[in-house]
DNA sequence: GTAAAAATTAGACAATGTACAAAATTCTAC
DNA sequence: GTAGAATTTTGTACATTGTCTAATTTTTAC
């Protein structure tokens, strides 16, 4: 775990690369930018460029969690004017449907990143913002008892983000479905399991 | 889609580089195995191997497919035997605990290949053998009354799935971990939901 | 058996990713 | 502020990955 003081050379330097690299892949194309071009345009040489990432995803990771970073806030004070945990949910889903229907082309690398993750032991830096908003929002659920009590919030967090992969994978398979449906479709599930009512 | 007839020779090459890449990946570890060296060793120039398998992960899911196809049918004698769904996804649960215990190395790389298969759009044919029977034992289940009604077979597995590999990736990044204690707890989850009962 | 279809080969090539020593820069402690 | 340490960047070389193409061989279907 990194402590609160540093906007340092370092981090700036890959905040830097991924804002040069984000527009890129917005005027290319991602599949189309390649890590040499993503260096020149960066004003580094390529070997720098993997000392900060170590794949082109880790830059498209990168860029995402800086967006993420500032559109969280905003997003989070929208939801905490509802009152009910399934609203509140609703609100962030809602909004990553819209997100993902403008920028799917991101779905899949963002994906595979998200699962590479797990090889090289490194704490998912871009999720773990969503999932720690998601274990709030259970927390308190689970103050009001609208969500059981039997679980770490934490593990309930990181089950719904699975469900919403799912969600995500399939509607990604299927351009014809809806993503909002699917969503929904999952977090209905969350609440629910499979049980008989 | 291929249709049904085939054990052609693109199958037989398919299985017989597969074979001998898993025996060079128990020899010397996945990862120090190069496509190279798979080719060199099944006969095959590297276009060849790269015509069957577009990424080293694919060649390592091939083999465990074969695997799994082999184990499948014994241990659904086993699953049959039990009555109660519960009970008869326990002992699934477990037996796949068991193997990626004594198969820790390919969990990573196994994950990865799953979530690849998302951007390229093939059916995925290394996992849907396993959806495939859990859809079975939900649709039975889904008879009985243990298992609301209101969703697919299909999906339900899905979700499953998913959860499934949650507990396999929360397992990767903590080795202390009891993997089927995971399991039991992410199947737990996934008959009672996030609602208080 | 023959013709069409599919698979394999050889080789070239672009891109990915790793490694390392030297030079430049940034950080830190005084 | 400055010396010295630590980090980062650079230049360069190299192994590996993955793609492509045209020619050849094998398989399959008739």
């Amino acid at each position: 775990m990194t402590t609160v003081p540093l906007p340092s050379k370092r981090q700036r330097t890959r905040e830097h690369i991924a804002t040069v690299a984000g527009a890129l892949f917005e005027r290319h194309g991602y599949e189309a930018v390649t890590m040499e071009q993503i260096a020149v345009e960066a004003g580094v040489v390529r070997g720098t460029l993997y000392n900060h990432f170590a794949v082109k995803e880790a830059v498209l990771a990168e860029w995402m969690h800086a967006r993420l970073a500032r559109d969280l806030a905003p997003l989070m004070q929208a939801v905490m004017k509802r009152k009910a945990f399934a609203s509140r949910v609703a609100v962030i889903l809602d909004a990553s449907a819209r997100w993902w229907e403008e920028h799917r082309q991101y779905a899949a690398p963002y994906i595979r990143f998200r699962f590479q993750q797990v090889s090289d032991g490194s704490g998912d830096q871009a999720s773990s913002d969503m999932v720690a908003a998601y274990a709030a929002l259970i927390h308190a659920a689970q103050q009001t008892g609208e969500v059981r009590d039997g679980e770490s919030p934490r593990r309930l967090a990181n089950y719904l983000h699975f469900l919403y992969l799912s969600a995500l994978m399939t509607w990604l398979g299927d351009p014809k479905l809806s993503l909002h449906r699917e969503f929904a479709r999952a977090f209905e599930f969350f609440l629910q399991g499979a049980s008989r009512p």
